[in-house]
DNA sequence: CTGTTAGCGCTTTCAT
DNA sequence: ATGAAAGCGCTAACAG
């Protein structure tokens, strides 16, 4: 009643034919002759038998499942990754579990050991902000498989990652801010132990000075992890009289900005250009001609995945990480 | 090196004790003295031993796995019914798989064919919105486990399904807008053939008769799946005179409406009450004044899957499908 | 091309 | 309280 209990040795048995021929033949082995093959699969179907996949696993010691640690699901970045992810996984065979460290370090050390116990092959990661410490990971990488870190620069060597030029990014959006005349540029930015605030930041700096625009610091706002920030933002901005233009390295701040501005009824004036560091349809919502960064987040999805595929179907071969960096694109919104 | 080798008969053999007794004694069984407990556990943790997870799920037949089909994650709705579902799964020992079925049959077929093989103890499911044959979930229950279905309703008796109360929640933001003085409500609704769509339209006629107002077939917009609808609703909005209410139960049209009338530069009257069916964050933004009606997303997650470890741990003892219906809050924003 | 045999690592009667 | 032994269902040498 429970459990669907076919097994090979069923087939095995109805048809006089050793169980080890009959796995043969449901793994489609060519070492099995088509007349027998065809008799196994026809009576497998009759018999309603499907595979028991824990046992399979056991033997073969693969379980042909990645797992995927993310910050957030609910973040449209993410989740677009996710599917890119899956979509390559699926096509190579392989299953994807999914877990949300909440941007925390505690839960994405269980959720690693956990994926270890449960042996996935590989794994695709997404560090949380807390992340400093990668005991958790060197651990997997020595007794669970492979892992490809995605979004999220870390600072290890010896691991295959794909990343935003965020410097570069950072820069041209910059650029793109100064070429329209800006030279009062307020820089919203995040804490600079995460690398990828830190190159965002650089790359603004480096846009001013290579233009020959002074550097303010009290033009560059970091903002801690809470939603606040952004309204400290706000509030700083509307103190400020010489302000041209935006540049947002940081999501959640600026929409919580935007929120507060739009709550006391004020809009950013038509002359102060924003760019912003952006997947999110939100932001397109509440600034329609807000430009852009774009982000290829499908597609690092994709080239993650199959990266990771790679290194779990090499096994250890010491092949060369070949981590990649991915380039963005300015989205100018027409008024 | 690929693998944490340390098994339970290496502590066997190290110690001269048995490996039943290893084994007893690593799943804290009553049956071991506290001595030999005490040895055994430390000497797997100096052999770094981790249990084998998939030996032990083909032994007992479970894998403390609950599989979740989810039409996609990047709704807010449902990343956080996943948020409730994990948060609950987690503390009683259970871990989560995610697929996503993108609303299509096939994807949702092949995926619970996917949690089939790999035997998961449960499934928790809210169907696709092409889902109208049921044999891929009828199959599940037979030959895997059982079944809670959550957020849309089902024509299906015996199953539990934890749902939202789409007529009451319908009739009551209706009232609301009758009640601030609305004659001439538009109803912005989806596609017949779904239940939940069906529940809300319902609910919307129920509360218009109740107050004595004509139902008019012209004021139903039905959505097919497409954004494009609600480009097409806010222009025929447009076009009418009369409007005093919208009442949407349909979130893609609704937004893609709003954004079209923002981009075109219009902005909805303050004279036209808008009450909208959604926890999205983005609706708050486009409207901040727009009313709308809260689901409990996250409560609904940990409903449905408390009641689907229940069904689990209880085995099949013919208990009773105990579906629950949730309530809906009506979140009146203030100008 | 097919059969024999052994074993993945764990749990669980059944003895003692 | 511990040990002996069997086996979950599958796969992979190795033979023939």
């Amino acid at each position: 009643m429970k459990s669907n209990k076919t097994t090979i040795h069923d087939i095995s048995k109805a048809l006089n034919i050793d169980s080890s021929t009959v796995s043969r033949a449901l793994n489609d082995s060519p070492r099995v002759s088509k007349k027998t093959k065809d008799l196994i699969l026809k009576k497998a179907q009759e018999l309603g038998y499907q595979k028991n996949i824990l046992a399979s696993n056991l033997r073969t010691q693969k379980t042909n499942t990645i797992g995927i640690v993310v910050p957030r699901i609910s973040r449209n970045f993410f989740s677009s990754v996710i599917s890119g992810i899956e979509e390559t996984a699926y096509k190579a065979g392989y299953n994807v579990v999914i877990g949300q460290s909440f941007e925390s370090l505690e839960r994405e050390q269980k959720l690693v050991s956990t994926f270890l116990s449960n042996r996935v092959d590989g794994l695709l990661i997404s560090i949380s902000m807390e992340t400093t410490d990668f005991n958790h990971l060197e651990n997997f990488k020595t007794h669970g498989g492979p892992i490809v870190f995605y979004d999220r620069p870390v600072p290890l060597n010896n691991y295959t990652s794909i990343t935003i030029n965020d410097f570069e990014a950072s820069y041209n959006a910059t650029k793109h801010l100064i070429e329209k005349g800006c030279k009062h540029i307020v820089h919203f930015s995040g804490i600079q132990k995460i690398l990828l605030y830190k190159n965002r930041k650089e790359g603004y700096i480096a846009a001013l000075k290579k233009h020959n625009i002074p550097v303010r610091e009290d033009y560059i706002f970091e903002a801690k992890l809470s939603e606040n920030d952004g309204v400290e933002f706000a509030k700083k901005i509307l103190q400020m009289d010489q302000i041209d233009g935006i540049y947002s390295s940081n999501d959640t701040s600026a929409i919580s900005a935007m929120q507060y501005l739009k709550a006391k009824g004020i809009r950013i004036p038509q002359d102060i250009s924003v760019v912003g560091f952006n997947n999110d349809p939100i932001s397109a919502v509440i600034e329609p001609n807000l430009t852009t960064i774009n982000q290829p987040d499908f597609e690092m999805g994709t080239i993650a995945c199959q990266q990771l595929i790679d290194l779990i179907e090499q096994g250890n071969n010491h092949k060369e990480q070949q981590s990649k960096v991915l380039q963005t694109e300015l989205i100018i919104r027409k008024s």
